[in-house]
DNA sequence: TAGGCCATCTGGTCCT
DNA sequence: AGGACCAGATGGCCTA
């Protein structure tokens, strides 16, 4: 699979108006203050809004535009709509932190992100039925403990089944230290 | 260069 | 009425 950690993008938008980048793009604005944006993250946002204001320009020149106030009405949509997207991607991006998987040189993708959580919460659901029967997992023995996670795993994360047997071993370890310690 | 992934724009629909 | 949500379209970036 492709390497995903990579900086936002931005498209120059199809339609825009006369506000300046600045004063209509809080996300924008966030992008160069966003506690996780590097300065050159920062410097590529600049450069897109610089690029989308260009194109606006260029719109607003032709005819039978919008009337002002229904793409006034647009603009404000379209930065709801990033900022919606960007609370889902901070969700996509929490739940990434809390999904034991094997591959943490590489940024999960969200579908990805997505198939191992619902792994996940099927293996920690084994396990409290496996605790709830006072059975525990034995942990060097290959346990049934994520048989579901790895089950899928191997569907969703096509490079997941080369993955050594000890990775497995040591989330199973992991939970049962955790099980014993708690 | 093709394909995967992603951000953004956009218009429609639903909800409050 | 206005905002939230959704899905399709578009185009940029990256890797094989």
């Amino acid at each position: 699979m492709k390497t995903k950690n990579r900086p936002p993008r931005r498209r120059a938008p199809l339609q825009d108006t006369e506000a300046t980048p600045e004063e209509r793009t809080p996300e924008r604005s966030q992008a160069g203050s966003g506690p996780e944006l590097t300065k050159g993250l920062r410097n590529r946002a600049a450069k897109a809004a610089g690029a989308r204001a260009e194109v606006a320009g260029r719109r607003r020149q032709g005819p039978g535009g919008r009337r002002d106030n229904s793409i006034q009405r647009r603009l404000e949509s379209n930065e709801r709509e990033r900022q919606r997207m960007h609370k889902l991607n901070n969700a996509f991006q929490a739940l990434r932190e809390v999904i034991p998987h094997v591959r943490a040189d590489k940024k999960l993708s969200k579908i990805e992100t997505l198939t191992l959580a619902k792994n996940y919460i099927k293996s920690l659901t084994a396990t409290i039925l496996t605790m709830s029967s006072g059975c525990l997992p034995d942990p060097a023995s290959g346990p049934k403990l994520y048989q579901h996670y790895q089950q899928a795993t191997g569907g969703a994360l096509g490079d997941t089944e080369a993955q050594p047997q000890g990775h497995l071993q040591r989330y199973s370890t992991q939970i049962h230290s955790f099980r014993e310690g708690s």
